[in-house]
RNA sequence: GGAGGGGUGGCCGAGAGGCUUAAGGCGGCGGUCUUGAAAACCGCUUCGGGACUUGUCCCGACGGGGGUUCGAAUCCCUCCCCCUCCGCCA
């Protein structure tokens, strides 16, 4: 969410981040004339209400009857001008509340300008695809071929987008995950948290995936409990409402949790194979930091999904999204690729992402610098670290050889149980 | 699921329609005293919003929301959360 303040001294700034989106900018218009009309009104109104607690305070203390009679009266009077404003001034606050509510970020003065993904700036490069002496096969077939893919199945337990691993499959996954939040602990210094994985309505709030992506998730209407979408809606509002201490920022934090979406944007797109389910497997870090920190923040935050990549010897890309692909709480963002030799294609396992102030100031994040100083809102930063199923489909796609096994990539080995190939017999 | 008890500032805790500007204490910060420290004493302690004469005034906030009333921390409704006991259960 952007400081009302904000937009009302900066219109033409919030006017040119939201043109960059190529975001329709009716809704500022509307607020900032709403935020006059609403100051104007809270100066009448506070004025009366001043006026009635000062007539009501005499009330308790008159004594003679006809005098308490009359204040009584007079503060009568001035609480049915105060009822007379109310309702206008209820419903401006909730329009003005909605309207910032729909107002994505505005972009870093680093983020590229463009309409979308094309114009995105590719940073570098790293590492070369796999040679083979064969034609690799995408993960699909592979997965299958194995026995460690199950796609008829998914689909009989849950529908279409859902897949069931099995056997070294589902080991596999289960590696990546434990040696991803060891290398972030360990290595990188995030602290693990382990969150529920559904939350209440007000945290999809706070992380700003309400109201713009309501038809993209889960609701349990008999509990009003919402699945998350990504580890990033339960870490943002960890601190929720809290004002941090001085000395405990920066907070990194790394997460597993599946994440469920409904996709019911993208239907019919990336319906092969696990590219694109309705559940995956995510590692997520976070961090808070002091807003100074940030931009060297997302630094750190690309380097250390980067480490992911090199760790298992994926050829990657790190690109700058542009305006029009940034998200919508993003004010910069990079995405991480990785190159998949079987369907020959970049898969996207990673965005990073800065937030600026945007998510604290929906959560209400905030710190202060020391003992009774002001209370500022913090920077939030979030990045996979990584997306599991891309990540598992580049592994098998990468590491397979042409008697149709898989190579287990060395730093899962230890995880794997003794399995360093994986066979058909595996499963 | 059943029965009961609760939710007040950073923390503890009083207040039970107007005399509250939320008592008192703890913690914290500043000061006096001291060679220094402790103790004692004095003062200050939250968040959001608004106004202008920019350092002062005002408004709102006692778990959230709604209501009763001239007036609500206080009474009513509702939701959330915590605790105790019982039942059931991974």
């Amino acid at each position: 969410m952007l400081s009302l303040q904000f937009a009302r001294d900066n219109p033409d700034a919030v006017r040119k981040g939201l043109r960059d989106r190529g975001v329709e900018e009716t809704g500022l218009g509307e607020l900032l004339r709403l935020d006059g009309e609403r100051r104007g009104l809270l100066v009448d109104l506070e004025s009366l209400r001043a006026e009635r607690n000062a007539t009501g305070k005499r009330v308790g203390s008159a004594t003679d009857a006809a005098e308490r009679q009359r204040l009584i009266d007079e503060t009568r009077v001035l609480s049915e001008r105060i009822d007379a404003l109310e309702p206008r001034a209820r419903e401006i606050e909730e329009r003005v509340r909605s309207l910032l509510l729909d107002l994505p970020n505005v972009p870093h003065p680093d983020t590229p300008v463009g309409e979308g993904e094309e114009q995105n700036v590719i940073i570098r490069t790293e590492g070369a695809p796999p040679p083979f002496d064969f034609e690799p096969r995408p993960h699909w077939e592979i997965g299958e071929r194995l026995g460690i893919i199950d796609f008829e199945r998914g689909v009989k337990l849950s529908g279409s987008r859902f897949y069931v691993l099995k056997g070294a499959g589902a080991r596999l996954e289960r590696a990546l995950i434990a040696w991803m939040l060891d290398l972030h602990t360990d290595k990188q210094g995030y602290t693990e948290v382990y969150t529920p994985f559904v939350v209440k309505e007000e945290c999809l709030w706070g992380a700003a995936q309400l109201p713009k992506f309501r038809d993209n998730l889960y609701h349990d209407v008999e509990d009003d409990l919402w699945l998350v979408p990504t580890a990033e809606v339960p870490i943002t509002n960890l601190h929720r409402d809290e004002i941090l201490e001085p000395g405990v920022l920066p907070l990194n934090y790394v997460a597993y949790t599946p994440c469920f979406r409904r996709e019911k944007m993208s239907a019919g797109r990336d319906v092969r194979g696990i590219k694109r389910g309705h559940q995956f497997d995510k590692v997520e870090m976070y961090k808070l930091c002091p807003p100074e920190a940030s931009d060297d923040e997302l630094e750190r935050l690309v380097g250390d999904a980067e480490a992911v990549c090199r760790g298992l010897s994926l050829t990657y890309r790190v690109k700058q999204l542009c305006t029009g692909d940034l998200g919508f709480s993003a004010t910069q963002a990079c995405d991480i690729d990785v190159w998949a030799s079987g369907c020959g294609e970049w898969l996207e396992v990673s965005t990073c992402s800065n937030c600026g102030d945007f998510q604290a100031r929906r959560a209400g994040l905030r710190f202060r610098r020391e003992r009774g100083s002001k209370a500022e809102y913090v920077h939030t930063l979030n990045g996979s670290g990584l997306g599991l199923p891309r990540t598992l489909a580049a592994v098998l796609e990468n590491y397979q050889q042409r008697d149709g096994s898989v190579a287990v990539p060395d730093v899962l080995k230890p995880y794997m149980g003794g399995i360093d190939v994986i066979r058909p017999a595996n499963a």
